[in-house]
DNA sequence: TTAAGAATGTAACAAAAGTCACAATTTAGC
DNA sequence: GCTAAATTGTGACTTTTGTTACATTCTTAA
């Protein structure tokens, strides 16, 4: 663990905090698809992710979803911090779009790191930020384009978290992670096809060039 | 200022802190309209709001706005941390919804205080937690409701922070903090004053039941 | 007092997105 | 191989939202 942990934050905690995270932490390893929180659910733990991509839904009371944002590797979820300090529930729903590694911090510790690491502290604050621009650009897409160019954005950064021009997915899922029904998607598809941006086939799609 | 600081902030911070505020803070009034921050400037120090409400809106390049949430008393803008950690540029505009009165911090408190008081890591994890949860509402308005839910939504808000069922606004107004269009919310608005939900006039909404 | 500007109301139309229905094709399981 | 389920394509239609144009009313400033 302690190899890894320094692989992807060698240069951001300081060797001490590096020590006591290999010390408390626990390694997970889980595959694409898991679920790692759901909405509703107390939080246990705080994850730091080693390897692999998490996507973060929101999802409304009638049941429909939204992709708010990826994490990658070196980040970590702010919502769940912030569920931890006041003790609610996750407002989120966090799955693994890939094969993922991760090490979880028991809740207590974070207060005592904050205090005691200047390094945590830059991380939890950085973490917080880098979430709350995911969330504005999240924000800016659903509020300012229109269906085409959110489509358009969802591939290109569908790809390059995934480091892969093929989009293993259904219509029917890319409706679901932009709240938008199947039928509008195959269209829109197929007219992004039309302009030799993208080449369509069954459960994926080759992204030829997207600018 | 200390007697201003202690009734908002009493409950928050001990003593020491609130002797330091104090000492390094600067009061500022501010009338009503007040821009307080502006897209891509950047940021001076980090406001503690004292009384008074400030409304954060952004903004997309071709100059359409969007009322992301309203800040209230006890409230300091996350989005300021953030740009004061980061160094970098606002990506929101505040403009004060009522006359305000706030105390302005200089950046270099904040690292500071974050490893020597707790309560202000509370205060600071606190507030990134209520502007994570604000943001995801609006996340929530703008992708899962008609135009119509989010114009009660927004007149409901607006008549709590202000404490006033007379919304003190012209339908372009509302229109611009919807990113909607004057002639939509008229629209809907007259459909709202044919249900008996509330009364239109010139300049201003008069909410009667919005149930 | 009067003209200009601001605010609102409204009809007619256009564009974007969603829904329904059903066909065609591929895949998986028996 | 055969059937059922999954996936995609597409036409027809509806709903929601946005746009254009113009009338009416109110306010303000000359």
């Amino acid at each position: 663990m302690i190899q890894e942990l320094k692989a992807s934050y060698g240069r951001v905690f300081e060797e001490a905090l590096i020590a006591e995270i290999a010390q408390v932490g626990t390694f997970k390893e889980v595959p694409a698809g898991h679920k790692l929180i759901e909405i509703g659910e107390y939080i246990k733990g705080m994850p730091l992710l080693i390897s692999g991509v998490i996507k973060i839904l929101r999802e409304d009371a009638e049941g429909d979803e939204l992709l708010l944002y990826y994490l990658e590797q070196g980040d970590t979820c702010s919502m769940t911090m912030s569920c931890c300090m006041g003790q609610t529930k996750s407002e989120i729903r966090a799955i693994a779009e890939t094969d993922a590694k991760l090490i979880m911090i028991p809740i207590r510790k974070m207060e005592e790191w904050t205090a005691k690491y200047r390094s945590w502290r830059n991380f939890v604050f950085e973490s917080y930020n880098s979430r709350l621009n995911e969330m504005l650009q999240t924000i800016d897409s659903i509020a300012f384009l229109n269906m085409d160019e959110r489509l358009v954005n969802y591939l290109k950064e569908k790809a390059r978290v995934n480091q892969d021009a093929i989009i293993r997915n259904t219509h029917q899922e890319i409706a679901y992670d932009l709240h938008s029904s199947r039928v509008v998607i195959s269209r829109l598809l197929k007219k992004l096809e039309q302009m030799g941006k993208i080449e369509l086939h069954r459960n994926y799609i080759r992204i030829k060039n997207l600018d």
